[in-house]
DNA sequence: CAGCATCCGCTAGGATACTG
DNA sequence: CAGTATCCTAGCGGATGCTG
């Protein structure tokens, strides 16, 4: 009766085998803004704004499919759907689907994931940091080009 | 003959006065996932894949326009300009035009756009140490499901 | 509730050509 | 060299409707 993970099994209260493992020797190339070396993969899920906004939700703790969608709230379930599902995919969520009458399905972080969103976390404070002096800038370059925007 | 900014004057070497001040008065809202709060403003510019990279590459000193987009090498000029403006626009990137003949001119992080890059390059080198795991995971994923990708 | 499927507009972004 | 201007396409992502 154990919940059916989208993967292999394994009891949703216990551990998530996400553990140690992590043999990372596929290409020790050690160049940061070399296109070739998967940061961009990575980078690339960070970009598009709904995984960030699904992680730091989820860092809060497990969510189920619509408190997420009321979470991020602007996202469509459709957005949603895809966002978790790379995420899921990325190794990053893990997607737990309980077999109830009305199904429910919840998501939470991998370890791996945890360990993002202390980035993204620290990104986004950063940017809570530097709101006023990035909104101050932008109003000053706009006010010297009042031509086309720019955005 | 002071080489002219895209703004107003100031000799390159000395300072830029994005120092210490931050009055970051605007809108005291702690919330990290809110999305009115400016934080997806800063995270959209990490987000499109060409800031980051330009920024990384900038962190290694000054660069001239063509300098950035051999060394990014897979951007178009076109989309070289916008980032390199936006990033100008937010004053993360100080951009100096020299009137020489052939016309001349470097871009240089600011000390804002300096302190971005601590936060990009631990993104970069998490995604670094990670890919190898993500790449695993998603090969595990996309053997449990043959069918459609999700990519 | 948790989703997949479909239609469809919008724009990010590449390719190309021209200017100062 | 350092852009600007156009054209054009792939796909992101919203809205809607249907299943289990």
């Amino acid at each position: 009766m154990s919940p059916t993970h989208t993967e292999v099994t394994a009891p949703a209260g216990a551990a998530d085998p996400t553990g140690p493992a992590a043999p990372a020797d596929l290409d020790p190339c050690g160049r940061v803004d070399h296109p070739d070396c998967g940061i961009r993969d990575v980078l690339d899920r960070i970009g598009d704004k709904w995984s960030v906004l699904v992680i730091v939700e989820l860092a809060g703790g497990p969510r189920r499919f619509r408190e997420l969608q009321r979470a991020v709230d602007g996202i469509s379930q459709r957005m949603l759907t895809l966002t978790v599902r790379r995420l899921e995919r990325d190794g990053l969520v893990l997607r737990t689907v309980y077999p109830t009458v009305p199904a429910q399905v919840d998501y939470r972080l991998t370890e791996t994931g945890a360990g993002l969103t202390h980035l993204v976390k620290a990104l986004a404070d950063w940017s809570l940091e530097h709101r006023a002096v990035i909104a101050e800038a932008r109003h000053t370059y706009d006010r010297a080009h009042t031509d086309h925007d720019i955005r």
